[in-house]
DNA sequence: CTAGAACTTGAGGGCACCCTCAGGTTAGCG
DNA sequence: CGCTAACCTGAGGGTGCCCTCAAGTTCTAG
């Protein structure tokens, strides 16, 4: 898979090229930017942008893998804080600060590509360590413990609205929807919840079958 | 402007056609449906949608107009209500009910469209009432202090995003984030604020700039 | 019943994006 | 240097939505 014979050196060159300006035109205009536009940007034609990503998800994936990696750094770094709940506060702001940054990345906390598979590979294996920063949270008593790992979605979901409304206006706005949100996340503030959680695989669908 | 010169008699049928082929479809698929399916929905042809209702916002606001009206009243009999955080919590879980089940009604709670003046105006006047049940559920010491009603963008935001999401996996996970997000908002579980709240004005153009 | 204003119709031009493929170009091996 | 496979190009066909307008139809006042 690494060596999967070598691209000519120009095809190569363009390959880079096209995932240097996908990288910037998702960051600035999210996931669903035109492809013709990406081509322009990297000054090469539509038909090699497709010569080299067959579709968008491959030009996602070569974006947004390794961002997807970084965030599961962000949470070994969480596991490794003294303080669990700090930890734990630790991971959502950082994950939301690179969603108020980068529409791109935006898009994908909130909704899942299926057919980006590194994505979706590296996707999962910063939830298994999410499930962890919760668990651990919890255990110390200081996240409620009828919270789950599914019940994140509500607030990466929630923070994306919010980032993309308030980008332009007041880019910090977002921090104050988290705080809000954190300080209903806390066992000290834990009422009852009316409803049972999402099951995984139902949060699986539910970001699949997001349209817009 | 209640008497506007009668329209002929069939032309009056047709915009009652039109107004509920637009409910419908505005409910089902949310509020950029495509035109052309409305005009084909009402048995009527594109031209003529377009000779009752120059743009867009002019059917949404035949449609939603009366809607808006609605939420006041649910407003009103919150004000009515005794227990002025019961009230609260009743006016953010009817208006989320609403967004729950009718998709364009969504759209509008997270997203402004200036010419829809009928619309538009209707929602001034459910702010003003909004106003009065944040600063009641305050002055009971339930609600924390230093919410603005403008923070209860986010919670609209978040649910949009939510309701959306789960629509067809699990109808009412909406409630259990709003019970997430109702518990950081008891007076209890206040933690100070990282940021200033939004302006009224920052807080209307943000809703008026949210693209998709 | 008739005239003419009011209304309806749907084909069609415009636009933005998607994706393909036939024909021209270039890298790099021998 | 020459040859071939790899690569690039961009015009163009497809789709879906917007909106307009010239030509026909229908209502209604007189």
């Amino acid at each position: 898979m690494v060596t999967a014979r070598p691209l000519r050196r120009d095809a190569q060159r363009n390959r880079e090229l096209l995932v240097a300006a996908a990288r910037a035109l998702f960051a600035e205009r999210g996931i669903d930017v035109p492809l013709e536009e990406i081509a322009r940007r990297a000054g090469v034609s539509i038909g090699t942008l497709y010569n080299r990503f067959p579709h968008r998800a491959a030009l996602i994936d070569a974006v947004f893998a390794d961002r997807v990696t970084a965030t599961a750094a962000l949470a070994e770094h969480a596991l490794a804080m003294d303080d669990p709940w700090e930890g734990f506060v630790f991971f959502l702001e950082r994950v939301c600060e690179l969603q108020a940054t980068d529409r791109g990345y935006n898009d994908l906390a909130a909704r899942r590509i299926p057919e980006a598979t590194a994505t979706e590979e590296a996707r999962r294996h910063g939830e298994r360590l999410m499930r962890r920063i919760v668990a651990r949270a919890q255990e110390a008593g200081a996240l409620r413990a009828d919270l789950t790992l599914e019940d994140l979605a509500f607030v990466f979901w929630g923070q994306a609205r919010t980032v993309e409304a308030t980008r332009e206006i007041a880019p910090d706005a977002w921090r104050r929807h988290l705080a809000l949100m954190l300080d209903g996340l806390r066992a000290s503030a834990a009422h009852p919840l009316p409803e049972p959680p999402l099951r995984p695989e139902e949060a699986m669908q539910a970001m699949g079958g997001c349209r817009d």
